[in-house]
DNA sequence: CGACGATTTGAAATCAGTCAAGAGCAGTGG
DNA sequence: CCACTGCTCTTGACTGATTTCAAATCGTCG
């Protein structure tokens, strides 16, 4: 592939491995996929509401948001991506993008063209399948953001979004379970649980105050994990 | 098919063929699915939070509302479905459900074997896509949903779900755009926008108050669409 | 050091929630 | 046709969580 060492989709195909099989024809179709590398730096957009993209990317290191705007300019954020994460199809798919995708930090990611997706779908309907499911769990994570952010108190918000990064970083080996940086601002934060800036430092303090978490700086340490629960 | 007519599922044609070509082939390959059609009572579970299921539903008749409960017993919903609409392919394919599905008057549903589907995929690839592509949409509607929840203030998210229903019910042929009935109750609505009962009568009191919208019992009549927007 | 962005703190204002009671409106059965 | 029952909806007074505004402090990076 064009990104010249031929395994930058491993990420890839270890995320679709999670779902189902994938054979080595499907492996080495994945593999066959163009591709472009690129680095991005922090706060630029990969995607932008209204786009058409004509790309999908894959993250390679570092964090992107998913978030959208109202009309008086309150930002909302739906997901937080890490390495492996096929960032956008849901965008490239549909032709016309509903939201915008941005980089957290400076990340590194490769960006396919849909086409090329589309074509490898009609090939290997399977690999296709494996990338549907991935959107679906996309979704399910998504509807839990929804029901955190409709349905809860501040401090249960918060804890149960420290808890799925607790658990997201772990998996995807970024972190320890219960000792991780924070790779957002608290004002991001604040957006991505649908309440103020002012008010997220505020729970902050209130839940190390009662001892589930400490904190210094950027990073978290989880000392009552049973309890932020 | 079982359901004896070859027709129920002209609904999922016509809406499929919303986001791209079906040829005769697709269709007659979506005809020939093996389907079940039944009746289920208001109230009634098509899935269940952990459920395993093994069919995905195509809703013909009546409406359907996706939700999910936090610890504490409060509800978010997170869509409501009406005819044409695939309602519970996310569940199947995961095969986990992660969240409800529930009649929210008497519905008609057709029950089609995930496995069917699945093998509909791969021998017809362009179906699958568009099948994809469905929930898909479903996802943006779903962002466009949080964001509502999340960072709007009362009024403004009520008046949002009232045009959402507008539209969508017209689209649908199910009532004019300006003037139809709602198909759910305030506490149901409350539970959409992540409000109370209590709160949710009293915005729409003022939003009729307002001129934006007249209502008698469940019919929704809005005078001002531009204002309310 | 200086500057800028991020975080913290306090006091006051506001929006939405809670609780409790009453009104309206089917549907049922006598 | 009426009384009874069970829902859904409405209203009022009160409470409380979160926002707002404004100012001070902290941290980082050039």
């Amino acid at each position: 592939m064009s990104t010249g060492n031929g395994h930058a989709l491993d990420a890839l195909v270890a995320k679709l491995s999670h779902w189902g099989e994938l054979d080595a024809d499907d492996e080495a179709a994945i593999h066959a996929l163009p591709g472009t590398l690129r680095q991005l730096k922090k706060g630029s957009y990969i995607t932008r509401e209204g786009d058409r993209p004509d790309v999908a990317a894959v993250l390679l290191s570092g964090f992107a948001i998913r978030h959208k705007l109202t009309g008086n300019g309150e930002r909302q954020v739906f997901s937080i991506h890490m390495r492996g994460d096929l960032v956008d199809i849901h965008n490239s798919l549909l032709k016309w993008s509903d939201h915008n995708v941005q980089a957290l930090n400076d990340i590194e990611a490769v960006f396919i063209p849909v086409s090329a997706i589309i074509r490898l779908f009609s090939e290997r309907p399977n690999v296709g399948l494996l990338m549907w499911h991935e959107t679906l769990v996309d979704g399910s994570i998504f509807r839990e953001w929804t029901l955190n952010v409709g349905r809860r108190d501040a401090r249960t918000r918060l804890a149960h979004l420290l808890c799925e990064f607790a658990f997201r970083l772990h998996k995807t080996g970024l972190g320890k379970k219960l000792h991780y940086e924070l790779p957002m601002t608290q004002e991001q934060l604040a957006d991505a649980v649908a309440l103020t800036p002012v008010h997220v430092s505020r729970v902050i303090r209130s839940l190390s105050d009662y001892g589930y978490i400490a904190k210094t700086n950027r990073t978290i340490l989880i000392t009552d994990w049973d309890g932020l629960r």
